[in-house]
RNA sequence: CGCAAUGUAGCUCAAUGGCUAGAGCAGACGGUUGAUAACCGUCCGACGAAAGUUCGAUUCUCUCCGUUGCGACCA
């Protein structure tokens, strides 16, 4: 007989490589390195080589700053989705990109270069590019390295930046495309002008703030025959009230609007006869001081259709017009409060052409000239009268006092509104009309852009679905698009203006040309070579037959670069990728912007959608909900949480919160994630640790034998896989995260692993009772691992090559588990029930403790009434009842009331397995034991 | 001002035209000390506001309020 076995040493523990601890601050990047050198990346497409493919395409980021929560969310959540699709089975490539030209680099550069003391103009523009292109290039770097700190894997050595060479030479016969199709024309039109900046602004360019306006009522004395009004009118002083909020505008000033359907009275004011739309005279009247009551006569405003004014104190005619625009008053956004007025105005609109939208279209109605005589720089040009040279903001109190001093000023207050500002100077600008290049969004070779557009609209899956409406909406009300910037960083428009007859060229076979030359030697050929070495040889003017040729100077709007990508990437890396892109996953701001430019070019290129669906996600707000920005100082960076917590931790947080809406994140919301964090790595580390010495290949106990509650294990493993793999497929990487969380403390830490544990414990290593728990454990923790790589990469890694025998090197390369699909619905249902009797029990055994009549659970004894049908349901589970309450011992007894009754257990307790016992005791060798123990070590002495 | 989304416990999410609106975390209290900077249990806690439809609404309709995004206008 052999010698007593050390009774703790026979317990056992758990034991794993897998530390508790996760030190995700340095296991990350260890890891990320350990990846890089294997070539993971690489290693993952190799392996998914003859696989059919599934291209996410991704969106550019801006390379100017350092990323910021929401670029790490819209790449963790790109990464998501790449790697969901990869363990599905497809080929999924990441290609990431930076969008890299384009005004705030611009503007950076030139602000670097006013601390040195130079400015932009004293340097040549290629020299300016350069320090551009450096800028971008280490932003990009940065953000290279930040994102794929994330653990975001993908061609990082080789993203596509919209600056390099065969981007560039993609970009500019793609506009060459529009040419062709007849979409490109070239107009003069206001268009909101930063004279900060000095360029043109898209609409989706201009945000809107607070600014505290001059308002005036100014009186243009009519010059047509009052009596073609009312013959009330004969010979009197009749001046039309106008109001504006913009008195630099008024040098420009041509005409007037009125609307032909409201009512319009003529007032006397001592001398004089005021024009105003009748709802407003009061108004007007109280605000100037006069009483308005004289009223000589009441018209409709079409009555004043092309009457004629004088300026005010200009020699020019203002024309009468009629526009639907004209409103009574200031509808204009922002808290009502805080306006001076609700109302404002005198139903007479000052109407500049060259200043405004509606003004252009009226003028243009009525053949007014599009007058602008403001320069770029925002000054009167040398023709205007008394202002020649002057800022027009700065101009604004002249002109008011001009008008003061000859008596053509009613009323001056000042006014708050919002105002256009340019997004990237946040200064106010103006609108102005230039030259501009634009591509027509209803004409062209057959369909046009917008009709086209909504047909492919409709052909795409949109995620959440009230984004297609979105779409629909915004390209049915957009305004041509004005492409044209007049900046240097970016892609030159490449047309030529004949120096001789001012015959503007602008050809595709020339665009075509160029865009070769681009192709060896960047853009930077633009400005650095003459356009005689530009175009093709012997090129001459079709007009006049020059060959004297001046280069266009202005640039592509960025939007039009970064729309390019579907064919600048997606086809000219044609072996990797594919057009169209399968998703495009960006932020709900990208309807306007990259979805949108992205599908003009995919029209313009292969009349189609450059996507078969697009995924939006909300904003990611503070913890109340309110936008971050750095002035509230509620501004969460990704680095910071990265090194605090990790960057698993982040990924977490994105797969927990619902992307289609705004996020918030807040501390106390990272705290909890972190807590999650913690609660599946310990139940990842518990199966580990259970799994020791155990081999799946020859250790797997056959489903028929396994104890019933391995099964129900197994099938819950089963069903929650099933959700979170519906959840992938559906792009729920939320409802993924509920489920396996929810899978880990309930039906794991809970309930399963807390009843197996005195098995696994205290059953003979090999004992059929353990292998049975670690056959499920392992499933679990396999499943668990590649269930949840694509959300928390490391840590499914680190814990996948714990797993015993496993071969793979990367949880990354292995594919999602294939579902069991038995849906053993009986064992699950009896099993709840069981469980639900079991919180009976939990809450007796916590009034017995706090009676004190029990601390731990082992040392109480359950006695169970119950009806007749749930005694003989239980009475089939009646030697695991012990397990599944964690008692030492369990009666079950039949009677009409369900009831629970805690007595203190028999016997005493086996100092092995810490259950009560009447029989500790009775086995000579080991004493303290019980017999379940004396059996365990009988088995352990024979191994 | 228009369009859209959204508002369930301190946090992240569920469900439902009708029995006490689920869950986890957090919190309070306790147990355990063989997952131990872990684990288990008990308790506590919510439908933004008003009106309407209905026998009955958190769920449907409308209004309001809050938040967020987009847009128009501000001549």
């Amino acid at each position: 007989m052999s010698e007593p076995l050390e009774l703790k040493k026979t317990v056992n523990l758990p034991k794993t490589d897998f530390a508790q601890k996760a030190n995700l601050g340095q296991s990350e990047p260890a890891r990320l390195q350990k990846w890089t050198d294997a070539k993971l990346y690489e290693r993952i497409l190799e392996t998914r080589q003859t696989a059919e493919k599934f291209i996410l395409h991704d969106g550019p980021p801006y390379a100017n700053a350092d990323i910021h929560i929401g670029t790490a969310l819209n790449k963790i959540l790109k990464d998501f989705v790449v790697k969901s699709r990869s363990m599905m089975g497809f080929a999924a490539p990441y290609v990431p990109g930076y969008d890299c030209h384009g005004l705030p680099i611009e503007n950076y550069v030139e602000r670097e270069l006013k601390k040195k003391g130079k400015n932009k103009d004293d340097i040549p523009t290629n020299a300016f590019r350069r320090i551009c292109r450096e800028h971008a290039a280490t932003a990009m770097n940065n953000q290279t390295r930040d994102f794929k700190r994330l653990g975001i894997l993908g061609e990082w050595e080789t993203p596509y930046l919209t600056m390099s060479n065969e981007y560039e030479a993609e970009t500019a016969p793609l506009f060459g495309k529009y040419v062709e199709r007849g979409y490109v024309y070239r107009g003069a039109r206001p268009v909101y002008w930063d004279v900060y900046d000095q360029t043109a602004l898209a609409e989706a360019e201009v945000e809107y703030a607070d600014v505290v306006s001059p308002s005036v009522y100014v009186k243009f004395p009519l010059k047509s025959d009052a009596k073609t009004i009312d013959a009330a009118l004969e010979g009197k002083n009749v001046k039309f009230v106008i109001w504006t909020t913009t008195p630099w505008t008024l040098p420009a000033n041509l005409g007037i609007s009125v609307n032909p359907n409201f009512d319009y009275s003529a007032v006397e004011v001592g001398d004089e006869v005021l024009i105003i739309a009748t709802e407003l005279v009061k108004e007007v009247a109280e605000k100037a001081g006069f009483d308005g009551k004289q009223e000589l006569a009441r018209f409709k405003g079409e009555k004043l259709d092309k009457l004629e004014a004088k300026h005010p104190w200009l020699d020019r005619t203002s024309l009468l017009m009629l526009g639907e625009h004209v409103t009574l008053g200031d509808n204009s956004p922002g808290d009502d409060e805080q306006k001076t007025d609700k109302t404002a105005g005198t139903g007479l609109v000052h109407t500049a052409p060259g200043h405004g939208t509606d003004d252009f279209y009226v003028g243009q109605r009525y053949g007014l000239a599009v007058y602008c005589p403001v320069d770029n720089g925002g000054k009167f040009t040398a023709e205007v009268e008394f202002f020649a040279g002057e800022f027009v903001f700065k101009a604004n109190p002249k002109i008011v006092e001009l008008m003061r001093e000859n008596g053509s000023l009613l009323l001056h207050e000042d006014y708050k509104h919002r105002y256009p500002h340019g997004w990237r100077s946040h200064k106010p600008v103006i609108y102005r009309a230039t030259p501009q290049w634009f591509i027509s969004m209803d004409t062209g070779e057959n369909e046009s852009l917008r009709k086209q557009g909504l047909r492919e609209v409709e052909k795409v899956k949109w995620h959440p679905s009230w984004g297609e409406s979105r779409m629909a909406n915004m390209l049915k009300s957009r305004p041509d698009w004005c492409v044209s910037r007049q900046r240097v960083w970016g892609v030159p428009i490449i047309a030529f203006h004949c120096a001789d007859c001012s015959h503007v060229v602008i050809d595709s076979q020339v665009i075509y040309h160029v865009a070769d030359i681009f192709a060896a030697e960047t853009a930077d050929a633009w400005y650095n070579r003459e356009a005689s070495e530009l175009l093709p040889e012997n090129y001459k003017c079709v007009e006049c037959e020059s060959t004297n040729f001046a280069k266009e100077t202005d640039i592509l709007d960025v939007w039009f670069d970064s729309g390019s990508s579907c064919v600048a990437v997606l086809e000219t890396r044609g072996d990797t990728l594919r057009f169209p892109a399968d998703v495009y996953l960006e932020g709900g701001d990208q309807y306007r912007g990259w979805f949108n430019s992205s599908l003009m070019c995919g029209i313009a290129a292969h009349d189609a959608a450059p996507y078969k669906q697009i995924l939006t996600h909300g904003w990611v707000v503070d913890g109340e909900g309110r936008k971050q920005s750095k002035s509230l100082g509620n501004v969460t960076s990704p680095n910071e949480i990265v090194k605090q917590s990790g960057a698993e931790i982040l990924r977490l947080w994105a797969a927990a919160v619902d992307y289609t809406e705004d996020m918030r994140c807040s501390k106390e919301i990272l705290d909890r994630v972190t807590d999650a964090y913690r609660k599946i790595r310990n139940t990842l580390r518990y199966a580990l640790g259970n799994l020791e010495g155990f081999n799946p290949e020859t250790d797997k106990t056959a489903l028929a034998e396994m104890l019933e509650i391995d099964r129900w294990a197994l099938a819950s493993l089963d069903k929650a896989a099933e959700k979170m793999l519906k959840g992938y497929e559906t792009y729920d990487f939320q409802t993924v995260y509920q489920t396996i969380y929810n899978f880990c403390t309930v039906a794991l830490s809970a309930r399963y692993f807390d009843i197996i544990k005195d098995r696994l414990y205290i059953f003979a290593p090999h004992s059929v009772e353990r292998r049975s728990a670690q056959t499920a454990l392992y499933d679990i923790a396999d499943n668990l691992c590649r269930l949840l790589a694509p959300i928390l990469v490391f840590t499914t890694d680190e814990a996948f090559e714990n797993l015993p025998n496993q071969h793979l090197s990367s949880v990354h390369l292995a594919e999602f588990p294939k579902l069991a699909g038995v849906k053993d619905e009986k064992l699950l249902a009896d099993w709840e029930r069981i469980f639900t009797i079991r919180d009976e029990v939990l809450k007796k055994l916590e009034e017995a403790r706090n009676a004190k009549i029990i601390g731990s659970g082992l040392e109480a004894k359950v006695i169970l009434t119950t009806d007749k049908e749930t005694s003989r349901f239980l009475l089939n589970y009646y030697e695991d009842l012990r397990y599944i309450f964690i008692v030492s011992q369990v009666e079950v007894h039949e009677d009409e009331n369900f009831g629970v009754e805690i007595q203190k257990a028999d016997g005493a307790k086996c100092e092995r397995c810490w259950n009560y016992s009447v029989r500790v005791g009775e086995f000579a060798k080991y004493p303290p034991g019980c017999e379940r123990c004396f059996a365990a070590l009988n088995k352990i002495e024979k191994m």
